[in-house]
DNA sequence: CGACAGGATGATATCGATAACAATTTGAAG
DNA sequence: CTTCAAATTGTTATCGATATCATCCTGTCG
């Protein structure tokens, strides 16, 4: 027989931790595995009294179920990966609190990953979460790696890709043109009359949303007859704030006369903007700014930046919600694609009355 | 005998995906299971040309290796568990990329759980992470549940306690004194000849840092002869950019002629600032304001703000190289405590000649 | 030439829970 | 008093990998 005490040695072998297991919770109750293992879930078949009996057990013998155990057996992880691709920006801090708010009582856990913006980053990443055994995955984005996506589809678990609307869904979608999003923002400027934009984004290709804001911005001026729009690249992405100054130093050096500055991000618009003022240049009085994602700070800092707002939240929790029916229903075959919204949010940092507020 | 091939029915179950198993992937080389796992690994004895082989035939067939069986068989879960009161505060996501970083090539991997501020909401993520058996577990700060306690005694694991320093610490601590680190940040502001101190709050005591950000605060401006602070409460932890701009107009209200604010993070900090910008009034010509953590936004925005640096990203890495030695000698007592530091930082938004930079 | 060390591989039991089915009990209806 | 259905509990096999020990093979050295 064990002794329930402590062992005398204080010494920890990574595998003699918690040695108790179900059946000893069973034999101190006077039961079998199997009921111990019934009085832990809600739907089994247990009378009431001895799942009190044995919840008084595990509580006086401090058990804590293994999943690990149950998962194999059940052929259930009880947990869907989610990749996003920086853990550190409130647009995708947003979706994941999203993601797990709509997991909360569905009995499953959510692993989160982050993929650096990088493919093959992420490409590791996936293989790391399929080990695992993921009930559903949950990517950023439609770029991937053609082994990624092999894998994906071998492991024949839902996949819901957001933030974007890829050209070739793996699964399903949960997102919004990122192109037509920046373009909506362009026309609603131009609408207020003007006329000479310039663009301020990453240097690569790696942030697949920022290339599609890019070229819908460049498609949509030159739709409006507004000759090229006048780009300025800067910084590996995810662009900074700081980058953001130093980039709208450079636009400035090589285009005086710019009127309106749109920014891949709200982040890089608050550096232009801090920049600008630093350097006696008012905004919007001076140039117009706006950005990108309706970060809090856009609607704190002075003055207030025009932007387009996005539904981060709701895409986790609408991505999230595809998981479960696809897991639900059992069919993880839907290419569905789910529009979320977004809308322009003019504020000061674009007012053609220069600052109001003030 | 099973059927190898998929069935016909394209109908997904959660068990059914994935039907691969090292097994088959041993008859498809000829080999035996243990082999193929022992190719899994670099320190095994295989002979070099049959790992080879076994690779080539890991890619052919598609196979992704199933750590949830070989946890249960090896009683080595691979990962450790974290948790953080918030996802969306870049101080902590900075931790969390500490601890990640740190992880790399140990075979093991994050599971990251957030809290909310919620010794209840820490409590339950403590029970689901223990489910898992984590093979150590990182906390942020000290304030804990009795039951919270009582599971991670008994799951024998290394506990690494962050970003503050319990009194009773349940085992190693990587942090600094949030008391005497905002009391720095005082006795630097008085020394230059600052008198009348505010200091802007969240109301309750959920946020542990913060409670004793203040209590540092308050001790050291009586300690200083300079009366008692004029202390203002607003919001729920952890306290908005927009609360704290609210927090400012209390303050000034109720004592006009404060000379300087602290504020418990540079987020409220920021929102104040911008919110006296908004009424006219300039930092720091009519009211210096400071915040802590110096989150990116402080050194971009205009004025820069003066606040307290904390290695972030270090107490991540230190948390988890402390976590590895515990695992790495299987000494789970050893009690230590690792400070990590933190300094002033002094900037626009306090500099006593006005603005500096107009 | 025999013996043995050491590298490579295989066979079997096992990790700790759960699925699936069997057995038992209880109570109500006939 | 039987009978049968429903509720409750138990038994056994199993999930897919790995620990452990056994076996086989090769080459070297006295």
């Amino acid at each position: 027989m064990k002794n329930e005490d402590e062992p005398k040695d204080k010494r920890l072998k990574p595998g003699d931790a918690q040695k108790l297991t179900m059946a000893e919770v069973a034999k101190y109750v006077g039961v079998s595995a199997m009921t111990v293992s019934r009085a832990f879930r809600q739907d089994a078949s247990v009378s009431e009294e001895t799942r009190k009996r044995i919840m008084e057990a595990v509580d006086a013998l401090g058990y804590v179920l293994d999943l690990s155990a149950g998962s194999l057996s059940s052929r259930r992880s009880g947990f869907i990966a989610a990749l996003v691709p920086s853990i550190n920006n409130s647009n995708f801090s947003d979706t994941a609190r999203g993601i797990t708010d709509a997991l909360q009582n569905t009995g499953l856990q959510l692993l989160l990953g982050y993929t650096d913006y990088s493919a093959e980053k992420e490409e590791e990443l996936i293989e790391a979460m399929l080990r695992r055994r993921p009930e559903g995955i949950i990517l950023t984005g439609g770029s991937h790696t053609a082994r990624a996506r092999r894998m994906l589809a071998k492991a024949g678990i839902p996949v819901v890709e957001t933030w974007e609307l890829p050209e070739n869904p793996i699964n399903q979608v949960v997102g919004f043109s990122n192109g037509e999003a920046m373009a909506l923002l362009v026309r609603t400027l131009a609408g207020q009359g003007y006329r000479k934009f310039g663009y301020i984004g990453g240097t690569t290709a790696r942030d697949t949303r920022g290339s599609q804001r890019r070229s819908g911005f460049q498609k949509t001026v030159e739709e409006l007859g507004l000759g090229p729009g006048r780009m300025i690249s800067f910084g590996v992405p995810p662009i900074t704030m700081e980058q953001g100054g130093q980039a709208i130093v450079s636009l400035l050096e090589r285009w005086p006369d710019t009127e309106v500055v749109l920014c891949v991000s709200d982040l890089s618009a608050f550096g232009a903007i801090m920049e600008c003022t630093r350097r006696g240049m008012k905004v919007p009085r001076d140039i117009a700014i706006a950005g990108f994602g309706d970060y809090e700070i856009s609607s704190i800092c002075h003055p207030r930046i025009t932007t387009i707002n996005v539904d981060c939240y709701g895409i986790g929790r609408q991505a999230a919600a595809r998981l479960l029916d696809a897991l639900h229903t059992g069919n993880s075959t839907g290419d569905e694609i789910t529009l979320t919204g977004y809308k322009v949010v003019l504020r000061e940092s674009t007012d053609r009355n220069g600052a109001p507020s003030a």
